[in-house]
DNA sequence: CTAGTATGAATGAAGG
DNA sequence: CCTTCATTCATACTAG
């Protein structure tokens, strides 16, 4: 279902991402690419379930190299794959009562990640996640949702972290490359 | 991959399967029967559009006696049933904006024949289908809202197409995390 | 067999 | 976090 085991990849070219392909730089929405995919995937059997704003940051610098990518297509990437997660192992649970799953050995790794996460639902990242410590907490002030996303034309703007990201920093954001 | 983990819709002897066709089903999708389309378009027709989980899990037991069903199936039919028949119509309406909006385009003989049997249809089924009233209380947990990304550098992406860019090995599996 | 269509399944994006 | 909508992909089915 969620992974492409062998054949249920889309057509997304090599690494080209047919959506903005050629005609016509139509911003439509995000197609991940299978890097980017893998790439997602492995953070999220990894434990990681609701990346913060700088994880969501610096997840976005790295799969950029993938392809075209915004802060909030990982957002939602996470926030999509963790409740599709959940309501596929709910519906499991009322279709089949009296069976077990039949464990896949190692191609479903994600049972055993999913489980692991069913344990300790509410709020247990294994958070190795800290890239530089000193971080500097952004306040989860709670400014509306007006610009939150920004517009889909992607914009010039290189950092708008001016405005309120004042943590000095290291702030080269490849610094765990 | 629970997918594809063995559920078939095999013809089975007894044949009460007289599925759309008929022909070769095969193993891989749902493939309702007609008594299962016929009780959830009926359903559909009842007004029902988004049927809660219990509503779901209610209607895969009731449809799971006519052949191999599972709730997602059913989410899914209702998910996809309701969004096309928008589509439908809007497409209609695009196409014919100045027109009278005559009967709905019935160009397949599956919708005929859906027709056909709703209104012709001497085996009534007999379930007693009772999945209107639900209370559903939800939880008031409501996290903090903080999220507010930065507009990142939005590459554009626009590598020639023709030569895959070479992976300098940005290999992020988790090291950096 | 091939083309076209109907439709199950998946998922990005929002809204609340 | 939960639900819903829109769009897309993959596949079953049908016609020619």
């Amino acid at each position: 279902m969620d992974e492409v085991s062998g054949f249920c990849i889309k057509q997304l070219g090599g690494g080209n991402n047919g959506s903005s392909g050629g005609t016509g730089t139509k911003c439509g929405r995000w197609n991940p690419t299978t890097e980017q995919v893998k790439v997602l995937t492995d953070l999220f059997r990894s434990g990681l379930r609701t990346p913060s704003t700088d994880q969501i940051q610096k997840i976005s610098s790295q799969l950029s190299f993938y392809g075209k990518i915004e802060s909030k297509n990982v957002f939602y990437w996470f926030q999509n794959h963790k409740a599709r997660e959940r309501q596929k192992r709910r519906r499991v649970l009322v279709d089949e009562p009296n069976e077990f799953h039949h464990q896949e050995k190692l191609s479903s790794t994600k049972y055993l990640a999913e489980l692991n996460q069913v344990n300790s639902e509410a709020e247990r990242v294994p958070e190795t996640l800290q890239l530089f410590p000193l971080n500097s907490f952004r306040e989860p002030m709670e400014s509306e949702k007006r610009r939150l996303f920004a517009n889909d034309s992607c914009k010039e703007n290189s950092y708008s972290i001016g405005t309120e990201m004042d943590h000095p920093t290291l702030d080269l954001r490849l610094s765990f490359l």
